[in-house]
DNA sequence: GCTTATACGTACCGAGCGGTCACATCGTCA
DNA sequence: TGACGATGTGACCGCTCGGTACGTATAAGC
């Protein structure tokens, strides 16, 4: 009842079968692990059958690149939000998204789904692995890109300094949990930037 | 040939199965994670049979968990190796972790396998991530006390940032391989622990 | 020499895995 | 009305998973 027509209405949920698996494999892939989980429990949980997924998806693999790609524009979403908030000042978009990840990586944090499947799967060829690992290149380049704009001495450095910051609040935060050392992650940064931003010209602070 | 009696001549090996089966374990659960390695796989590599590996652990979770405990006990090996090195000098027994740390994450790395287990294994009650999470907890407080010991400021706070610093080093490792961003590891730590030791009595540098 | 305990192997189990098949059903648009 | 695209049905495949019942070799102890 009051589920006909109107397809195209914009939002007006058709809700259908590939995008249900997909909503459900994000959210069974990033709870429990890509090899935790299985393709009966997916489409069981999405309301499907399993026909519908092999009919979208060439294998579990490519669910999960699929997957891998979906978590990837989220995000670059919450990146660049971050940004956008304090346009033409790089240092205080730094902070600013360091002090989101600093709130996100403290509860029932379960990681970054990219970082998370590299660990699953070592063996390079994999199609998930590609994706996460050619995010995480990217990620590095923009982060190398705004110590650039920043005007740090040696930009690549903070950069990386930056990268393993990240990363390590990433990790941290489900291997801690609620009172992990992700409480101190903007402070440290913030520390890292004043230290490669020497002298002059210093916009935060 | 030459293989009999002389059992307990402190290593003349012996050569027991339980003994293949851990360091076969060990070496499948690191290269290729937990989930991915099937007790068949192990017992066929180790050249033992199924009864004998579950005679010495009750089930593969807990072989696992031994497997975290073996990893932990390699994990302090190399850490106080580090302190060894630099005895009454914390400051500069750090540095010399992180800069062995920094060479250690560049080539075929595949990250901490205690940090994997957890990324592997989301759920708390599993066995291996008791003992990971535990061993985490460990280092925290490790390098909270060496903070404390380098005469930092506020020693949580430093103590914090170099977990999240290692964690990261560790992850980054088997993400970017070879040139990854762990070659700055070192100078970064460096940079972190200036700016909480503040002025008098810096023994480095 | 016979027993006993220790250490190990052969063969097997039920269940779940990822993946596929032929066919039935439904709603949509022409 | 008829054809089409998307979905569901239910059965099935080969394989691997973690785990076990039971038989066998060996070396020490009396």
């Amino acid at each position: 009842m009051a589920k006909k027509t109107a397809v195209s209405l914009a939002s007006a949920a058709p809700a259908r079968a590939v995008d249900k698996i997909r909503a459900t494999a994000r959210e069974l892939f990033y709870r429990q692990g890509i090899r935790a989980v299985g393709v009966d429990e997916i489409v069981q949980r999405a309301g499907v059958t399993k026909p519908s997924l092999y009919r979208s998806f060439a294998s579990k693999d490519e669910l999960a690149a699929s997957y891998m790609r979906d978590y990837e524009a989220d995000f670059w979403t919450r990146f660049d939000a971050s940004a956008a908030a304090h346009p033409d000042d790089p240092r205080r978009q730094m902070i600013a998204y360091f002090e989101m990840l600093s709130g996100r990586t403290r509860d029932g944090y379960r990681g970054c789904g990219l970082t998370n499947a590299v660990v699953e799967y070592p063996d390079s060829d994999h199609p998930a692995r590609k994706v996460a690992t050619g995010h995480k290149a990217a990620l590095r380049k923009r982060l190398r890109d705004l110590a650039k704009a920043m005007g740090a001495e040696r930009p690549a450095e903070l950069g990386d300094a930056l990268v393993l910051l990240i990363e390590g609040a990433l990790v941290s935060g489900q291997i801690f949990g609620k009172g992990g050392p992700s409480a101190v992650l903007a402070q440290t940064a913030q520390t890292l930037i004043d230290a490669h931003v020497k002298p002059a010209r210093r916009s935060g602070k």
